[in-house]
DNA sequence: CTGTTAGCGCTTTCAG
DNA sequence: CTGAAAGCGCTAACAG
């Protein structure tokens, strides 16, 4: 155990009190000398100020919490990138914690971790809580929002993209470039986002005057298997020109098993890959997106959190980047 | 501010003493009754235990922090799996804190973050903390190891693969298959790591009898561009049959460059990377890879730390994992 | 088995 | 400008 603010008073020959003023540096509380003093002796001793006892007292501290859905979703990274980047213009700090995947034990883990000790505000990145564990968030008069998810049915704050939008623009892209039998692989429709997107898909197709048959919607869980399974069940000798992944990684899984079923990309089958993280420039061809902007997601959710009643933005853009995942068909 | 243990004392009619001593569950120091009426009394008030004010109290905390070296480097999941799934064992929760990209004010604001409040031990992923950092960090009187990273200058306990090994049997393994101009692409010499993976490199070329040629060994940081950058300056009349990748984005990097320049893996160039993350099974042709260990150094790293002076391993193994990016020649 | 007391390290009135 | 004192929410003796 380190030194405490009693001990520097001690050697400073003050009290502690002024020790306490001096280094929280309220100026016109002390005297030039006495600083000096004061601060020397912290030095000396190699003082680190025990930050928990000091929020014990103010009741408030300056760590906001993220909250992350498993480490298998690689777009957490630019969202924490946001969160910091914001954060520490308003000179708070962050910590993240893993809530595993889905597993309600370790998201109450998690959860308690995190509210079990005074942080100002909790930001959840895509994680899906269960009953209970909502329940037990909301009774901690902690601030909340959650990002890159969003809810029907329950009324909490969230900033996401338009996941409705998502799948529209996704297929209208793909439509403008003259594909009219358009798969959507591993997405899943067990939630609100997912059911977003399938919605958009389908509106989209439907004004375009194409009847959807039912395989053309491979359900998943957004993972590169789920993406694959989908190829597969699509099959070498699919009627599909262009197939949507509902995500990055379910967009490489298509593309991997296309492969292997001996389709070329984007000769024999387009794909188009939503989020647009850094995966897409990585594979070959490198695939094209409707990409999301995630780092403004993590930017938006520490406003939003710290002035809860702003009217901030719940909707972050998204855009379509070319790569080279696409053929322009007839 | 939630309910505290006096408020739920004085609901259940008792002192704050025995509230603290049910919660805490300390079995055989209060009746079946007064347990009942006590959780009762918390459960109505939804109370919210501030482990802060404990901690205070107990001197000392339950939570380990990992301090993590930016975004960019992938392998930071497995690691922080195998530190997760080891702290949950131990009934320790932990906290992520990132630290930037090498940016010595980020890291000493992290440390800081981390130092100031009780946390039981530190974990730091391969970040290389600058010399006031690192002695902040020594003061803190916390203990610590680091992961992923190894030093020759300075003591201090870490835990890592044996990177001179690393490079060479990455060495080997092409050297086995046939080929004598292997290339080294992405490394970087300023550290430890990088010294003793081309240090590997060169010994294991040298016991082949093969002079290296000073345009082989490419450096870098590691990175994506990195691996581009090599590979271009290889070009495509390139003397190489083969390169070794120094990390898995490197790897990346130097296939799809190669790809861009005509060649075809592993046909006209082979590849081997090293770390053997999930990016190796994403690309095509899927990267084999000299490969860590992570998720087992994270477990190591948490066991070090519990017990600092037990003399567990600071070498994780490495094993070759084949994939599609080599060819056997001649 | 339970209440009382002291105090963790810090901040913050309130008097000087 | 500075010291004394109270107290944040909790635990840990110490008596009963």
């Amino acid at each position: 155990m380190g030194a405490t603010i009693k001990d520097i008073a001690k050697l400073a020959g003050v009290s502690p009190g002024t020790v306490s003023r001096v280094l929280a540096n309220k100026t016109g509380f002390f005297s030039a000398q006495t600083g000096e003093k004061v601060r020397a002796a912290a030095k000396e001793l190699g003082y680190q100020k025990n930050t928990a006892a000091a929020e014990l007292v103010t009741r408030q501290s300056n760590v906001i919490a993220a909250i992350v859905n498993s480490t298998k979703t690689n777009f957490a990274s630019p969202i924490i990138e946001g969160i910091q980047a914001e954060a520490h213009l308003h000179d708070l700090n962050v910590i993240i914690v893993y809530a595993g995947d889905d597993d309600p034990e370790q998201q109450r883990r998690a959860l308690t971790t995190v509210i079990e000790r005074p942080v100002r505000s909790i930001l959840l990145l895509s994680v899906d809580l269960s009953a209970d564990n909502l329940q037990l968030l909301q009774s901690a008069q902690i601030p909340f929002c959650f990002l890159s998810i969003s809810f029907d049915d329950i009324q909490v704050p969230y900033i996401t993209s338009d996941d409705w939008q998502v799948g529209y623009q996704a297929t209208q892209t793909l439509l403008q470039r003259g594909h009219r039998s358009i798969g959507l692989a591993g997405v899943d429709s067990d939630f609100h986002t997912g059911r977003q997107r399938v919605s958009g898909y389908r509106q989209a197709m439907q004004e375009a005057g194409i009847r959807v048959q039912p395989a053309w919607v491979q359900l998943g869980d957004y993972s590169y298997a789920a993406g694959q399974q989908a190829m597969q069940a699509y099959g070498a000798d699919t009627a599909l020109t262009a197939v949507i992944g509902a995500s990055d990684m379910a967009a490489v899984g298509v593309l991997n098993q296309a492969r292997s079923l001996g389709l070329q990309v984007p000769t024999d089958l387009s794909i188009l890959a939503i989020d647009g993280t850094t995966i897409c420039d990585l594979v070959q061809p490198a695939l094209s997106s409707i990409s999301q902007n995630f780092y403004e997601m993590g930017v938006a959710g520490v406003r939003q959190v710290s002035a809860p009643d702003d009217t901030s933005q719940k909707i972050t853009p998204i855009k379509l980047v070319e790569r080279q995942s696409i053929r322009q068909l007839k």
